[in-house]
RNA sequence: AGGCCCUUAGCUCAGCUGGUUAGAGCGCUACCUUGACACGGUAGAGGUCAGCGGUUCGAGUCCGCUAGGGCCUACCA
């Protein structure tokens, strides 16, 4: 045998020793062959901007279980980590680091800033993956991708000049969110909208030529330095006489004329009047596109005003000019009221500044021709969404999707493949081109923009296997299996690889998506720093071990939010040692290995062996039902109470006295000793994808013919190993010594009082077990003996237990008043029960149309509880 | 405004296609240092399943309404 293991548990002491020992394996990389079953699955990237926080040790969790689980299960799997170059989110660190050693960007110019970042990733890259490492995951390093590789970017230039040459991807200029902070334009779905108490003005527009002043509510006042109309109803009658007149616009001084728009106005918002400023805000730069009114733009893209807002606006911020306007229409007296107004604002989520609707000239995806076959394969089931009601949430978003801003006005990510010839012609092409179709221009700069970071994710799925190259890796891996993420990315990046993959590869990239919900504190709030209830995944492995944390994270996953807390994880870690306990116990006994122990004579079995191998065959039977469905909650659970609360409290102590050699013979003990290795073999083979550390740390201590339990077999229920007697008899026996515990604690009895036990059993074969394994009952229930269908004295407390009469006989006859109490409710409970099953049985709409084995069941329950009645009150 | 989800023990949550006595973890109470484990063992207390109505032989589970809460999308002059 190998050495012994630590008397305590102490995960630091292996879990990075392990980790290496199955990289240098190469246990992680699987074998190019299209011959056997392989499962594939690709990680959610996370950016290269930082540490990983728990989100990102729950998904990698759950992926580890999933791939551990199918590689042991016997599927050649691939897992395919990396990491995501995140344009705008790794810009803006870098930035930061630049200008806190007082380096702006600008200064250095975009080449070298590039650099910077380039070599900032490779430090941050290799932080993640020794972190990801500290929680166990088993991803194939050697196939580590990012999306800034050189194959990735081919890849996307590939997909960018197909969208282009198919009319899918255009320039146009647009109006569309802008950053003012960042500088860039961003999509849509980048704008997170914050609820924020600000203030609605009211500004009066004087009537041209009349005394009549048009009232206009706005929250954004600078703005109407750009208005170049007013908008009213056709039909509002208040303003019927008004239309095709002109207003002056306060402070500017200009003629704007008041037009009807009936698709811009709401009669019943309000006062019934916009103002109209086209290059600021959406609505008003439809209105101004169908009323052919002219763009002012008054802001620019830095927050500032334009020259265009006049002399002594022009360079201000676009808050201190808000203050400006009003200020100088309140000395106009043209400032009707202002009042507090709840409503949200468009922020940018990376950065939290407000976003600034802006016209200008960007990059876009046609998206409504994509999005169709991606709702189709979800409704027509090629792609399953778990849990299913986000299908909802999914077609709701892809069926009413709006055309994609892909460039970014940034220096970090994937450049435009876009040409510009001297003569202004534009060139789209995977490589630069060598001259002008057009004009035969050899001269060319290359489009500055970049593109989104979720254009490149968005081909992850086969971009990372090599693709548009048919590579072995494509062949075999693409598609993937399953993709496991969060819920909040459903429609930034799921839904774009969806789309992309099918118009691409003609496949869905995967075939089924798990949407996991977010980690919250143990109350339920979102863990932020500033509630100071963030939990840091690192400090959790530091104090508790990887495999603590992986499990408390698995077995709270139902696919809503993951409420996660520090007595959980203690919780949790208490199970860990308690598999180290019960692991070192057995190792006291165990004196074969594995790999040359003896085949399990099932027909020399004791029912208490019968009994532990039916459980744990009903275990592993729900294990990998509950896998196969990504209930990693009911998986957890089951081994956690399979583990902890059968095999630990009942079988390992029914087994004492043979391992001990209080009871049976030489062969009863090497027998027991054997099953105990079978046990607990299976039991760390089940346990294994949720925490790989201690099982392999135990498991190699068993001397299995494998290398390690991450390649061992995973185990599969059979059928052979159920056994409804044994359950029946062990389940009895558990039930009566839990009677006589009660008993005992109720009469006030201490542990060293031992008492006789009379067991009634109906049929010979039932009265052989009690006989023959009285001694269960007499070691853990603290007997004297037990008497088999004999006479109970008179005296005796009586009770009916798992369909057996028992009578329990105590030295003497104390009865408090706690067990009086108690006798009373006990019978008051089974007469009510007793009466409503009464009641049920006489209604022969129930027994005709229940199903046979819930009137069976009711039956017998009642034939229980009138035994059980009837000793009961003997007992009084 | 539209959509999705939630309301079950002090706390956080399970309860899968409706079927015996509604479960778990943590917390709580009492006892126990028994030769794997006090990160332990044994026993126990604690629930009108948000409210109302309906379907059904039978509802925590299905349907409707009401109240409260969360999230997403759209809009907010």
């Amino acid at each position: 045998m190998k050495e012994e293991l630590a008397t305590r548990y102490n995960p630091v002491d292996f879990e990075q020793r392990i980790y290496a020992f199955w990289e240098s394996g190469g246990y992680f990389t699987p074998v190019v062959d299209r011959e056997r079953p392989k499962f594939s699955i690709v990680i959610p990237p996370p950016n290269v901007t930082g540490r990983l926080h728990i989100g990102h040790a729950l998904v990698n969790t759950l992926q580890d279980i999933v791939v551990r689980w199918k590689r042991m299960s016997g599927y050649n799997t691939l897992w395919l980590p990396g990491t995501d170059h995140a344009g705008i989110a790794t810009q803006m660190v870098v930035d930061r680091k630049l200008t806190e050693r007082g380096i702006s960007r600008f200064d250095i110019g975009r080449e070298k800033f590039v650099e910077e970042i380039w070599k900032w990733k490779e430090q941050h890259r290799s932080e993640i993956k020794d972190q990801l490492a500290r929680l166990g995951a088993s991803a194939d390093w050697r196939r580590e991708r990012f999306t800034l590789d050189e194959n990735l970017s081919r890849a996307v230039r590939h997909v960018f000049v197909r969208l282009y040459e198919d009319g899918l991807i255009y320039r146009d200029i647009a109006m569309v969110n802008w950053c003012p902070f960042c500088r860039t334009a961003i999509s849509d779905i980048e704008v997170e909208y914050r609820e924020r108490t600000g203030k609605l003005y009211n500004i009066d527009y004087p009537i041209e030529g009349t005394t009549r002043r048009l009232t206009v509510a706005t929250t954004r006042p600078e703005t109407m330095l750009g208005d170049t109309a007013l908008a009213v109803h056709p039909d509002d009658e208040r303003y019927k006489d008004v239309i095709g007149q002109t207003a002056t616009l306060p402070i500017a001084n200009r003629q704007i004329p008041i037009i009807a728009d009936p698709i811009l106005v709401d009669p019943e918002f309000g006062t019934g009047v916009v103002k109209v400023t086209p290059s600021h805000d959406k609505n008003d730069y439809e209105a101004g596109k169908r009323n052919n009114l002219p763009q002012l733009q008054v802001i620019d893209e830095t927050g500032h005003m334009t020259s265009v807002a006049g002399k002594e606006f022009e360079g201000l911020d676009r808050f201190e000019a808000r203050k400006k306007v009003v200020q100088q229409l309140e000395e106009q007296r043209l400032l009707a009221g202002v009042k507090d107004y709840v409503h949200s604002v468009g922020v940018h989520g990376k950065c939290d500044n407000d976003i600034e609707p802006m016209i200008s000239r960007q990059w876009f995806v046609k998206i409504e021709p994509l999005a169709r076959p991606a709702i189709d394969a979800v409704r027509n089931g090629a792609i399953e969404i778990v849990p299913q009601s986000w299908e909802a949430t999914y077609f709701n978003w892809m069926e009413n999707i709006h055309d994609w801003t892909i460039s970014r006005q940034l220096w970090w990510g994937h450049r435009v493949p876009a040409y510009y010839c001297a003569n202004g012609h534009t060139v789209v092409s995977e490589e630069e081109p060598k001259a002008c179709p057009e004009c035969g221009s050899e001269s060319f700069t290359q489009e500055t923009d970049v593109l989104d970071t979720w254009f490149s994710s968005g081909l992850w799925p086969f971009s990372t296997m090599g693709w548009p190259e048919k590579t072995p890796d494509y062949e075999i891996f693409y598609p993937t299996d399953v993709l496991i993420t969060g819920f909040d990315i459903l429609f930034f990046w799921v839904a774009r690889m969806i789309m992309f993959g099918l118009r691409f590869t003609g496949k869905a990239p995967f075939s089924q998506v798990f949407l996991h919900g977010l980690v919250r504190d143990e109350h339920g709030d979102k863990m932020s720093k500033s509630k100071g209830n963030v939990i840091d995944p690192i400090t959790v492995i530091e104090e508790s071990g990887a495999d603590a944390l992986r499990f408390t994270l698995a077995i709270n996953t139902t696919g809503r939010d993951i409420p996660l807390g520090k007595s959980r994880i203690a919780g949790y870690s208490a199970f860990v040692n308690k598999i180290w306990n019960a692991s070192r116990f057995a190792l006291m006994h165990i004196d074969v290995e594995l790999k040359s122990a003896p085949q399990i004579d099932r027909d020399a079995l004791s029912i208490v062996e019968r009994w532990i191998l039916s459980r744990i065959n009903a275990a592993t039977n729900d294990v990998n039902k509950n896998l196969s469905i990504f209930r990693f909650d009911e998986a957890a659970s089951t081994l956690y109470h399979f583990f902890w609360g059968e095999f630990c409290d009942w079988y390992i102590e029914m087994v004492k006295p043979v391992l001990l050699g209080k009871h049976g013979s030489e062969d009863d003990k090497r027998r027991a000793k054997r099953v105990l290795l079978e046990v607990l073999d299976r039991s760390l083979r089940l346990l294994h994808p949720f925490m790989p550390f201690v099982t392999e740390e135990i498991w190699q201590k068993l001397g299995g013919v494998e290398p390690s339990v991450m390649v061992a077999p995973y185990p599969v229920a059979e059928e052979f190993l159920e056994d409804p007697e044994a359950e029946r008899l062990i389940g009895a026996v558990q039930q009566m010594i839990t009677t006589v515990r009660n008993a005992r604690a109720e009469r006030g009895f201490t542990p060293k009082d031992r008492f006789t036990l009379h067991v009634n059993a109906a049929n010979e074969r039932d009265a052989n077990f009690f006989r023959a394994y009285s001694y269960l009952l007499n070691d853990l229930a603290r007997l004297d003996s037990v008497r088999v269908n004999e006479t109970a004295p008179a005296g005796a407390q009586q009770d009916v237990v798992a369909g057996f009469e028992i009578a329990i006989v105590f030295p003497e006859k104390v009865i408090t008043q706690e067990q009086i109490g108690r006798t009373k409710r006990e019978i008051e409970k089974s007469k009510n029960e007793l009466a409503s099953l009464d009641a049920k049985l006489a209604n022969e709409q129930f027994t005709k149309n229940a199903p046979p084995q819930v009137v069976q069941g009711a039956e017998a329950r009642r034939i229980e509880l009138r035994a059980r009645i009837e000793k009961l009150e003997q007992n009084q």
